[in-house]
DNA sequence: ATGCCAACACAATGTTGA
């Protein structure tokens, strides 16, 4: 089976990418996030066509996450316990969604698509909710994972950390941003302490996203964000993974490329 | 070679992203 997650920027600008990359890489199901589009806007049909059963969030402009599977689509869920909501309204955001897939082919996996919040600056309160958004999506996954050891469980998408100095272009660019910070990192490391492994960093050292200015693209300045992480059943099962960095190239390109990985 | 910010809402700029 091939999985893949991608921070495709608009769905509805980005579509006839994302149809042309099923095909071209193969793809059984892919983990979508930034579909910047609620449920009546977004493009089911050509995803249909395509062969795809598809789960999605979407509020509003911002933000939107999506599961698209041809091997089974199940038991879909929409956040997690205990979500932080943002801001002083107390607005509940489309930044996780959960399905069972793989069950066609004899490999049910739990797969989580997420889009960790940014931050924005590290005196910002949108930084404070990231963190208790991700300390309280890893509570999640840990009492799941004490409870069924034996889960196959893979949480995917853009976790807007990089959790290592090499995993940026220049830590003096960085110096004071977010993604980088310690308590972004242990946050990240956290799932890894929760028996998560992350699968693509031993296979795949390239970076995940290009910023659209200043050149960062042909520069290669670019950052490591875009994550697979597998529980212990399924990480055993990973063959492979990869990124498909040509999709960064041309008009009209995500600022991130898809990661691939291979199971089984 | 990839090429010097993009997508959204909304109607001129403001928000968000990382």
């Amino acid at each position: 089976m091939r999985l893949a997650t991608w921070n495709v920027n608009s769905i509805r600008t980005r579509i006839d990418r994302v149809t042309a990359f099923l095909e071209r890489g193969d793809i059984d199901v892919l983990a979508i996030q930034e579909l910047k589009c609620r449920e009546d806007q977004f493009p089911w049909q050509q995803l249909t066509d395509a062969g795809y059963e598809v789960a999605m969030v979407g509020h509003n402009q911002w933000n939107g996450v999506a599961i698209a599977s041809r091997v089974g689509l199940s038991e879909t869920s929409i956040g997690f316990p205990q979500t932080p909501a943002w801001g002083d309204d107390q607005v509940s955001e489309a930044r996780a969604i959960r399905a069972i897939v793989g069950e066609k082919v004899g490999l049910p996996i739990e797969l989580w698509s997420l889009y960790v919040p940014n931050g924005r600056e590290l005196d910002h309160p949108h930084y404070a909710y990231k963190l208790q958004w991700l300390a309280n999506l890893k509570e999640h996954i840990a009492a799941e994972l004490a409870e069924r050891p034996d889960a196959k469980i893979s949480l995917v998408g853009d976790f807007n950390i990089a959790p290592h100095d090499e995993d940026v272009w220049s830590m003096e660019f960085f110096e004071g941003k977010t993604h980088v910070s310690q308590p972004e990192r242990d946050a990240f490391f956290a799932f890894l302490d929760a028996g998560l492994t992350e699968v693509t960093r031993e296979r795949v050292t390239q970076y995940t996203y290009w910023d659209y200015q200043q050149l960062r693209f042909p520069k290669n300045q670019g950052m490591r964000i875009d994550f697979v992480l597998a529980s212990p059943a399924l990480a055993e099962l990973v063959t492979g993974a990869e990124i498909d960095r040509n999709e960064r190239k041309g008009k009209g390109a995500s600022d991130h490329v898809p990661v691939i990985v291979e199971l089984e």
